[in-house]
DNA sequence: CAGTGGTCTAGACCACTCA
DNA sequence: GAGTGGTCTAGACCACTGC
C-alpha cells in the first residue's frame, strides 16, 4: 500500500504540549512573568486541564516554571548553583558555612541512618536541624546526626538553646579524617516541605554525607535540596571556579 | 466552642495512601514481588484510579516501585550506588571505566553546552555517545562533547567505527588539569529514555562534568542517570569505601 | 470575595506484553 | 486476546492568596 506511515508513534499530547510551552517560554516570556491560568491555557490548547497540568508539572520539575497556589504560574529563573562539597576537611558548622542552625533534639535516628552510623536502631543521637538559604530563599534543610559516642565531652545538662552550639563545638574538637557524599532523588516530607516553602511530596535532591573519624562514621548529615531551583555543584580538584551563569538553558534536540 | 480542631489539616488522600503502601511494602512484600493491578488496588482502597496512580508515581520516583506497561507493578530493589567521581585525574574512556561507547557524530552542541565550552553556538563538535550499565541494566547515557580545538591531532578522514576511539585516544594525549561536576534533576529526552528502558519524561539525574586543560574547558560530559534506580556516590577524600547495602530504607518519621 | 492552583472522580480509549 | 499500565476527558470541590 502507499501509506507512508506518517505518524505511527503519536507522541502523547502532554509531551507535545511541553515542547510548545518551552518554545514559548524561551521566546515570548521573561523570567518572573506570570502565565495565563491553567483553565485558560487548557482551553487555548484544546486539552483537558489535567493534560495541561501534566505538562506544567514536568516543566516545574525541570525548573522552568514555578507554581504557587492562590497566586499563579510564573517563569522560573535559571537554577542556582549550590556548592555541596567537598568540605575541604572541615566539620559542619564551621565559621562561615552557609547553614543556619534552627534546633537540636536528642532522639532515635531513622533506621537507614542508624545503619550507616553503626548505632542501635533505638539509640538516641543528637540531631541538629539546619537550614541553608541563598538569594533570600531557603534552598535546603538538613538533619545532622551525631552519636553520643562522637562527642564524649558533651555536658549532660543543656538548655535547648545551648544544645546545638555545644554539639557542634564538641564535634570541631574531633579530628576529621574525610567525608563522603551520595545524591539521590526523594520527595519532601511534610516538615521539610514547610521549611522549603513547597508542598509535601515535592521533588528534592537528598545529599547524604558521611563524616569519618578514627576509621568510623562519626556523623551523618542528610540534606534535602529543592530540586526545582538548585543545581548541586561539586568543586573537585583545584580547578577554576566558574559559576556558569549561562543565558541559555538545556535545550538539547530530541 | 468545644470543638478541639481534630483534623484541621486533612492530608490529601494520595499522601495518606502512600504511607499505607510504604508500610505494606516494608512488611508484606518482597523485592521483585508483583502488586495487584491498579484497578484492583484503587477499588480496594476506595479511591479513583487516578488518585491511586498519584501515590504510585511518587513511590516509583522514590525508587520503591517499578512499573512496566503491559506487565505490572513490582517492588523495586534498593537503589544501586553508582560512583560518579572524582575521576582521579583521568579522561573519560580510560581503560577500565564503566562506560561503553555506542557512537560518535560531529554536530553542533546544544546552546547550554556551547556556552560552557566557549565555542560558537553553531560550531560542530565531536559528540561521543556512551552508555553505562550495572547489574545487567543500563543506568545512564552520556554525551561527551569535544571541540575540535581540543583534539588538534585528529585526522580528518575517519570511518564511523573509528571516530569515537580516535577522539578518545587523542583526548588521552592531552594533559588533564582537573574536573568539575554538577548534579540536577531533569527528565529523559526520547532518545535517552529509550536507552534507559524508560518512558520519555522519566525523572533522571543529570551530571554535567567539565574537563579542564590549559586553563580552559577542554570537554564537557552530560550524563543522565535513572533517578529511580540510582544513588550517585561521590567518593571524595581517601576515606574508606563502604558500599552501604543497608537492609532498611529511608523511613524518617514525618 | 474572586481567582488561583491542588485534589479527586468515573469513566474512556490506547499501547504494550505475554501466553 | 486478555490483562497491564499510560493517556485523556469533563466535570467537581477544596485550600490558599490577595484585593
Amino acid at each position: 500500500m502507499g501509506t507512508t506511515q506518517l505518524e505511527n508513534v503519536p507522541e502523547p499530547k502532554y509531551w507535545h504540549l511541553k515542547t510548545v510551552l518551552v518554545d514559548a517560554l524561551d521566546s515570548e516570556f521573561e523570567v518572573g512573568e506570570i502565565l495565563p491560568n491553567e483553565r485558560d491555557l487548557a482551553a487555548r490548547f484544546g486539552v483537558a486541564r489535567a493534560t495541561l497540568r501534566q505538562a506544567l508539572e514536568q516543566l516545574e520539575l525541570e525548573g522552568r516554571l514555578q507554581r504557587r497556589r492562590g497566586v499563579g504560574t510564573t517563569v522560573a529563573p535559571p537554577r542556582m548553583g549550590v556548592s555541596v562539597g567537598p568540605s575541604s576537611g572541615s566539620w559542619p558548622g564551621a565559621t562561615g558555612d552557609a547553614w543556619r542552625t534552627v534546633g537540636c533534639v536528642e532522639a532515635a535516628a531513622p533506621a537507614a541512618v542508624a545503619d550507616v552510623l553503626g548505632t542501635d536502631a533505638d539509640e538516641a543521637v543528637h540531631t541538629v536541624r539546619r537550614v541553608r538559604s541563598m538569594g533570600g530563599q531557603s534552598v535546603a534543610t538538613e538533619l545532622l546526626y551525631v552519636p553520643r559516642a562522637s562527642v564524649p565531652g558533651l555536658p549532660g545538662d543543656l538548655t535547648p538553646a545551648d544544645h546545638a552550639p555545644a554539639v557542634l563545638r564538641e564535634l570541631h574538637a574531633v579530628e576529621l579524617d574525610g567525608d563522603d557524599r551520595a545524591v539521590e532523588l526523594g520527595s519532601a516530607r511534610a516538615e521539610d516541605a514547610k521549611q522549603l516553602d513547597r508542598l509535601p511530596g515535592a521533588a528534592v535532591l537528598v545529599v547524604t554525607t558521611r563524616y569519618f573519624s578514627g576509621g568510623r562514621v562519626a556523623a551523618v548529615a542528610v540534606a534535602t535540596y529543592r530540586a526545582d531551583t538548585c543545581r548541586l555543584t561539586f568543586g573537585d580538584s583545584g580547578a577554576m571556579e566558574i559559576t556558569h551563569h549561562g543565558q541559555e538553558r538545556h535545550a538539547a534536540a530530541s
